[in-house]
DNA sequence: CGACCGCTTGATCATAATCAAATTTTGTGG
DNA sequence: CCACAAAATTTGATTATGATCAAGCGGTCG
């Protein structure tokens, strides 16, 4: 299944700690991640400041709250996930990440980073600094409007969240993620109805505001109406227009 | 037709019912909006963008949801809270404005404004065309810049309260929004412990996601403690200590 | 191999939702 | 400005959802 992820360019590559030539531009995710926006000659200009970064282990961090923001990130191949601590020490999640999905941008308003980054499995992550990118941004209108698109798709799907979290069931919840994590998964090629979810329990539960224990009911009883079939952290979708009609047809 | 404003009538709407090309600079608020980022000259250029809207009343809309997304706006008096529909036809409250703070970032990323906007009393709105404003980014580093902040901010408040909707009681949650419009109060030179509530509980209860008897309840419980005073609209702070214990001094 | 971790399931409890009704405030037309 | 209707708020009683407490299972990794 990770196999599909496979890089366009060979082992070497990636680790190689600078800027590519060509990378940007070959990349099979670009349409989702920057480039998208750009022309040609621009993509080069982007490329000359991307790091792409070598592969990372799970439980490896990006970066961690309270640090210096320097760059935003893109996914190139595995998941991350962003989390903060409150100030009772419990952690909240605030994000999932897959491949082609850019993050980081917490930390934009106050120069230091609100969240810690943390890799879900193995994964390689391009790593953009944003002085430069504020720089390119000024000469690139089109990039300087992809920017904001990009903080402004961060606002959105908070504001998403937001309303799952205070008007929806605990069955809600989880069918909407489910269906969002479907949905990404066919925006980059893969299965939409057999996910691997890269996730814990744990972190499912922290994300939708519910405990492990409550998240394990819901499964197993989507399971038992046969909506769903899970098994460890492979989720197969039985029936997307029952999972569909559980959120109520949410657009999240 | 004139629950909307400014953009009914182009540019000769800059030199209007104020009468004073000479708004953002001499703005009490500035220190709060944009120009706070901006050289005097820059300012001039920002200015000669801005349109100052007349007053509206108190349920005026300023934006729809489903819109097209043509400017942000900032609250140069009175008050403003966004809301969304969900898919249900229930609404979601997404935020609270205050003079001198900046909406309707949501519309960034689809180009179409995701919430409403709607005056809770009557309140004079600046509206700034984000297409202008683009371009003068491009222009202005430092307002490319205090765009992305201004982006960044709305993400920040967004993550914390995912948070607090998924983490906290009711009576956290409370406590928490009392001391955030406390903070922001205080903040444009109004009394951080006498705030008149310009939401109804019901807005209260749908923003923090609970019952607007759940609201009425808590009020009655922090009344009865003597943590605050509540009269109808009216609140103040008796024991701003004790509101900081019950959110567990959170930063909200 | 064994301790630990992640997950599941069960029993009980607590918080906030829901249902219901009284009361206050607000808005409107005369 | 008042009277009345409508809307907002408060309070109470009951219920439901999900949290908490507890226990057991299965896999993994040192």
């Amino acid at each position: 299944m990770n196999s599909k992820f496979a890089s366009d360019k060979p082992a070497d590559n990636l680790s190689c700690h600078h800027g590519n030539r060509g990378s940007c531009s070959t990349c099979r995710l670009a349409e989702l991640c920057i480039p998208i926006a750009l022309k040609i000659e621009d993509i080069n200009k982007l490329e000359s400041i991307v790091h792409r970064g070598r592969p990372i282990k799970k439980g490896d961090h990006i970066y961690r709250e309270d640090e210096e923001f320097k760059s935003i990130y893109a996914v190139r191949l595995g998941s991350v996930k962003t989390y903060l601590m409150t100030n009772d020490g419990r952690e909240q999640v605030t994000g999932f990440y897959m491949a082609g999905e850019v993050f980081g941008m917490d930390g934009v308003a106050s120069g230091i980073h609100e969240t810690s980054a943390v890799a879900m499995e193995t994964s390689a992550i391009c790593a953009i600094p944003f002085e430069r990118l504020e720089e390119l941004g000024t000469l690139i209108p089109s990039l300087q409007r992809h920017m904001f698109k990009l903080l402004g798709q961060e606002i959105t799907e908070d504001q998403k969240l937001i309303t799952l979290l205070s008007k929806n069931s605990a069955d809600e919840r989880l069918a909407a993620l489910f269906l969002s994590l479907s949905q990404r998964c066919k925006a980059i090629g893969l299965s939409p109805d057999n996910i691997i979810l890269p996730m814990s329990r744990s972190d499912i539960g922290n994300y939708l505001g519910l405990t492990v224990e409550t998240v394990s009911r819901v499964l197993s009883r989507m399971q038992k109406k046969e909506v769903i079939r899970i098994d460890n952290k492979e989720l197969s979708i039985l029936d997307m227009d029952a999972l569909r009609a559980i959120t109520n047809y949410s657009d999240y």
